[in-house]
DNA sequence: CCACCAAATG
């Protein structure tokens, strides 16, 4: 409920509309929640910079502020565009006879001293804080040690740090960016030096003191040097153009880390990547939008792939149309892609052969197949573009996903070029889809002849016998592929969680995190059961063994166990990325449907060759893949 | 009765 008024509140950017949330709010009786109060306060006072009178009108009318509500209050000011206002609610508490500050206000208060940066003030609340015996309380020291420098007292600053008894890594580093504030590379140096444990922070704040210092040389070996870098290092390097003259050389690398995103599949990064994109200028490099839209769509969020062709300050070009026809097509959205095409012919830019490969694996990914034949023939005939074995490839996927395998058998036969073993591996694909065993084996015949080797093609004609229960053929398949010591690929999924992608083996050997995750996974599958029904579908295994072992088979499936550590590691609400080297299993399908319904979260499975998207049980492919 | 608010890097 709270939630829902914060993020209301966030839209709106002026007065007007946050007067009206107010009102509703006083209707609600939330209005004297002090967190709900808390956040209107903060929103007045900085989102809207001309709202601080409102602010105040609301404290003042509010029924007997206690401490908190005057912190509150004071911290809203602090972080205006006049933070010594925060003065006058100090000031009123501490005349208060019912209540006293304590070290949140303190803390609060000194802050809106160092954002304005009056020394005197500063000192009056020192002797305050001291008065109260608050100096000696650790966030209230390391906020002084902050505001002296602030102020430009670094001799007060050291005194602070010397007589603080437990200094922790928030303290140093304070008293880095003390060193560095006021002009001290050495200083800084020094204290980096003697510093007892460095986290992130004390790195990008080297880093970034190095930069403002101008000792360029020094910033790039920092960064080269830390351990870890997160957005902070990346846009500090940026906003101090160190990295910007190798980016402006060639903004081929540019469009080559963002691909290398897509490959990843690394979404939160890829995030970062467009904010520097934006603020370095290069969203008028045409490349490097198509590119942001490929590395969207290839991380699973075609909403942001969409908005970023929409927004686009250059032309489209046809890289731009195909790229996010093509990410359409990934993500199961054939019809939209199949009416912005018809956009794209409107608008004059004429569509190339890739262009058709994305159309028509559009279609064969949303079952259209009527439109997929059209599109086909409208690609030869009105567009005079000759197809291309890709082409016969997306068609023959077309016919067969739509169980036309007959159909698509026929149209190999009559291609003008000779099928290769790509377009036969379709329609084995198909087969195994649909469980038809004899076509299966037709085809594969003519895949040993080409291409023996491919044990992916030795897994598929087994699958198909697995589910039609001929055990014998798949262990005959078995042995073939041992003495020929063919291995079958060995899948695995990853999940990023804070920027720092996670990898999930399936049968790997276990440490700390796959212990977390299978332990996770267990209670699952535990409430899966119990709560929805499940039962475990043990079709997708390959090899004839006992039943109990075959579900113990399914259940380590990697993006099973990929989904579980991100139930356990990211917070609620937030959308579980994975992605899978393998196409899903069928097993691992329904189990995505049930968490997202029991679980309440949204799950998006990029796969070998698409995106699932998993909401309230249901799947963006709807259940045709 | 408790917890919601707090310090350092861009």
């Amino acid at each position: 409920m709270e939630e829902a008024w914060v993020s209301l509140l966030s839209k709106c950017s002026s007065l007007k509309p946050t007067k009206q949330i107010h009102a509703q709010i006083c209707k609600t009786g939330l209005h004297t929640d002090p967190l709900v109060f808390g956040k209107l306060l903060l929103h007045c006072a900085i989102t809207i910079s001309d709202a601080l009178h409102y602010a105040l009108r609301l404290f003042h009318h509010f029924p007997n502020p206690d401490t908190f509500m005057h912190n509150t209050l004071i911290r809203s000011l602090s972080l205006s565009q006049t933070p010594l206002s925060s003065l006058h609610p100090f000031i009123q508490l501490r005349r208060q006879p019912t209540l006293s500050p304590d070290s949140f206000t303190f803390a609060f208060a000194l802050k809106a001293v160092a954002n304005s940066r009056h020394l005197r003030p500063g000192i009056q609340l020192h002797s305050q804080a001291f008065r109260h015996g608050f100096d000696a309380h650790i966030f209230v020291g390391t906020t002084l040690i902050s505001m002296y420098a602030e102020c430009g007292d670094s001799g007060s600053a050291r005194r602070v740090f010397d007589e603080m008894s437990e200094p922790n890594v928030v303290t140093w580093n304070a008293v880095l960016t003390a060193a560095f504030r006021c002009g001290d590379v050495e200083g800084a140096q020094d204290v980096f030096g003697c510093m007892p444990v460095r986290n992130l922070t004390s790195w990008n704040g080297m880093l970034a003191g190095y930069a403002k210092a101008g000792e360029l040389g020094l910033a790039r070996r920092v960064f080269y040097e830390m351990p870890l870098r997160d957005e902070v290092s990346w846009s500090t390097m940026i906003v101090g153009e160190l990295l910007r003259e190798e980016i402006r050389t060639n903004e081929v690398s540019l469009t080559g880390v963002l691909s290398a995103c897509a490959q990843a599949g690394a979404f939160e990064f890829g995030k970062i990547l467009h904010g520097f994109v934006e603020k370095a200028g290069f969203l008028y490099v045409g490349s490097v939008n198509n590119a942001l839209i490929d590395t969207y769509s290839k991380c699973g969020n075609v909403a942001m792939a969409r908005l970023v062709f929409q927004n686009m300050p250059v032309a489209r070009s046809i890289v731009s149309w195909t790229s996010i026809i093509a990410g359409l097509a990934m993500h199961g959205c054939g019809e939209e892609a199949i009416q912005l095409f018809h956009e794209m012919e409107e608008s004059g830019v004429r569509p190339d052969g890739i262009t058709f490969i994305s159309l028509l694996y559009a279609c064969s990914h949303s079952g259209l197949v009527e439109e997929g034949c059209g599109l086909f023939s409208k690609m030869k005939n009105l567009y005079g573009i000759e197809p291309a074995i890709e082409h016969y490839g997306c068609m023959v996927d077309l016919y067969g996903r739509a169980a036309r395998l007959q159909k698509a058998y026929e149209f190999i036969c009559e291609m003008p070029v000779s099928p290769n073993a790509i377009i036969w591996r379709t329609l084995l694909g198909a087969c195994s889809i649909h469980g038809n065993i004899e076509m299966a084996e037709l085809v594969k015949a003519r895949l040993a002849e080409m291409d023996p080797d491919n044990s992916g093609d030795h897994v598929l004609l087994s699958n198909v016998y697995a589910v039609a229960g001929k055990w014998k053929d798949v262990s005959s398949i078995r042995r073939t592929m041992t003495e020929h010591s063919m291995k079958k690929t060995p899948g695995w999924s990853m999940i990023e969680i804070d920027k720092v992608i996670y990898g999930f083996v399936a049968g790997e050997k276990p440490n700390e995190v796959t212990e977390e995750a299978h332990e996770k996974l267990r209670e699952i599958m535990l409430r899966l059961r119990t709560e929805a029904g499940y039962a475990p579908q043990l079709r997708s295994v390959l090899h004839d063994i006992e039943e109990e072992e075959k579900e113990d088979s399914v259940s380590k499936h990697s993006e099973k166990l990929a989904a579980a550590f991100g139930i356990a590691k990211l917070p609620k609400g937030r959308i579980l990325r994975i992605v899978k080297n393998l196409r899903v299993c069928g097993d691992c399908h329904t189990v995505m449907k049930l968490i997202s319904k029991v679980y309440q979260v949204e799950i998006i499975v990029r796969d070998r060759s698409r995106f699932h998207s998993f909401k309230d049980g249901f799947c963006s492919c709807r259940d045709y893949w």
